[in-house]
DNA sequence: CCGGTATTGACTATTACTGACCTATACAGT
DNA sequence: ACTGTATAGGTCAGTAATAGTCAATACCGG
């Protein structure tokens, strides 16, 4: 029961794997087309998968001639990676936003499934001790919870 | 008796041992329906029981289309093992006892250098939290240093 | 009886998808 | 140049389908 979003969204990253080039161009009206959907459909996908915070950036012009280009971010510089970081963590996380973060991170290969649960453990840890014997407000946690990410994060990067 | 907890864990690890796939995708509907329970039952045996501490990732998405994945890192965590860590840890423990500790697994080649640094990485966030802003006891203090490490190492005992 | 574990359900949050309406651009005819 | 028109893509709000949270309550082993 794959969902459109899905089988769109590996269309697009089926592209990528054909060409070589970090960007590819659509027709948004010939993709939905494709796929039978309404145009708006496209955008859907676009916004929830291909975002900043996986590592893309997209680009498109209206009108006659219109066009639609998706461009994969390469981060290859440690400073680059660290305020990518710095970025998609913030200054307040839920637990719902670390393990999104987390997922997507692993998905682009920047950190292995060990490394993946040991932050959640750690994460999870503190977090009970926040809202346990400490009684932190859940405003305070989410910072506390941002703060320990960006620095498991950062020292995995730079190691 | 055979609490509903209980049957859920086993039919999930049937799941597990049915197919060879490190991971697994459920409905949490469906779920709670083959069991006759409310849904937020199924949340409570993932939080009670697939813990990033015993070796489980839990994903999930809501909305249309949802779905929970479990994945399953750890496909056995010998007893010998987990008292291990338990004796060498022990129930409090100091930043240097918890670095000595550290390097001791290192040399021996069941940790490697990037899960030393992240396990460093959150004991020193705790400790930071737990000197800092809440006052806690050095006692106490090291008495949680020793529950985070063992929760951390337990959770990368595998394989 | 006590303390922890298990269960429930009311309320909340998120996601996929659609369709009506809005905006921008190129180009041809004047 | 100016303007009209065809041809793109963008936005937003609504709806249905899921999952998550939390606190109250029930249950069970010691």
């Amino acid at each position: 029961m794959a969902s459109l979003t899905r089988v769109i969204e590996n269309y697009i990253n089926s592209l990528f794997s054909e060409v070589e080039e970090p960007s590819i161009s659509l027709r948004r009206k010939e993709l939905a087309e494709h796929f039978g959907c309404v145009p708006s459909q496209i955008n859907y996908v676009l916004r929830s998968r291909f975002t900043p915070e996986r590592g893309y950036i997209v680009e498109s012009q209206r009108g006659g001639h219109g066009f639609i280009r998706i461009v994969r971010i390469c981060y290859d510089m440690p400073d680059e990676k660290i305020s990518h970081i710095d970025d998609i963590v913030g200054d307040s996380i839920t637990e719902q936003g670390a393990r999104r973060v987390l997922a997507s991170l692993h998905e682009r290969g920047m950190i292995d499934m060990k490394e993946r649960l040991l932050i959640e453990v750690a994460m999870r840890h503190t977090d009970e001790l926040g809202s346990g014997e400490f009684d932190i407000s859940p405003y305070r946690r989410n910072a506390l919870a941002a703060e320990l990410l960006k620095r498991m994060l950062r020292s995995l990067i730079l190691s």
